[in-house]
DNA sequence: GCTCACAGTAAGAATTATTCTTATTTGCAT
DNA sequence: ATGCAAATAAGAATAATTCTTACTGTGAGC
């Protein structure tokens, strides 16, 4: 695995940003959000609210969907995860605020993280830099992962 | 306004194109399908499905919701137009199929489209390429277009 | 350590976007 | 012109997300 898909932080480290930043931003540090949170940033799936979901009621029994949506929401206003953009109705979530870009998988949807340093110091074309005020910049590609395309060549065989 | 931004080509060039293909497609060419993609074609904005609706409601009264919707996924089967990714519940659609990126507007929420040749030609990095065959890379650029910024500055002084 | 105000939560109802069902209509090959 | 598969309209149904309400737990101030 090369230097472009290295994660940027240990989760140990972020847990301690996420508990500063609530500090900061007067948000109680309840049960539920630091679980969310720590599922969100564990995962490198870029789950959606209900696969969050599913995934902490093993622990947490009682939680409900609405209260991961809720949550999801605060922690999005406070800049502390990101919704990922899809084609597909339901919204995915990443924990991981470092500027990357995105691999999405059109036949699994899985989303991957990856870094490319040269195209973040690539200045815009001058023309488009006078639409507005420019945010950031972020590529998206669309593919087919290794592990589709070998299960694609099985199906055709059979 | 600048190369980035030139349209690539005309409406009447564009319905030609659009009526062959569903020739071939065995799409039959029914009046909502032709209005649809014109009124989707015509546009700049990238509508959503109930803008859409919205708008050719006023020369097609009783064409329903549930029709633009159908008639944009069989358009998107058939590669005649695609959705566009974004953060918000409702999806967008374009009927511009040369390869562009995206400049969004995060206080208005308009998509406008540029082109980047220097970008599309220049190859992602090696260990990328590893992950898959890939389809399309595409930029999308977050910010306020000067438009909203004007706005803002009303709003302070008021 | 205790108390209390209020932010946060669970559960279920409501809303919004999109898709399905069914009866009717239309494009187009013959 | 005729027949018929495909397409449409209307309203019902579903899926994703958000709201309402009553209850609970956090953490600031004592």
């Amino acid at each position: 695995m090369s230097e472009n898909f290295t994660p940027d932080s240990s989760l140990q480290q972020q847990m301690e940003t996420f508990e500063e930043t609530c500090r900061t931003a007067d948000l109680k540090l309840t049960h539920q959000r630091l679980e969310i949170y720590r599922e969100l940033a564990k995962a490198t799936d870029h789950p959606s609210a209900e696969m969050l979901h599913k995934r902490l009621q093993k622990t947490m029994p009682t939680l409900s969907l609405d209260t991961v949506y809720r949550t999801l929401t605060t922690f999005e206003q406070h800049h502390l995860v990101k919704k990922v953009q899809t084609v597909d109705s339901q919204a995915r979530f990443e924990a991981q605020m470092v500027q990357h870009h995105h691999l999405i998988c059109d036949s699994c949807k899985e989303i991957m993280d990856f870094h490319w340093n040269s195209f973040d110091s690539t200045p815009l074309p001058a023309d488009i830099r006078q639409w507005g005020t420019i945010r950031n910049k972020n590529v998206t590609i669309h593919g087919t992962c290794q592990k589709c395309q070998a299960l694609k060549k099985v199906k055709k065989r059979t």
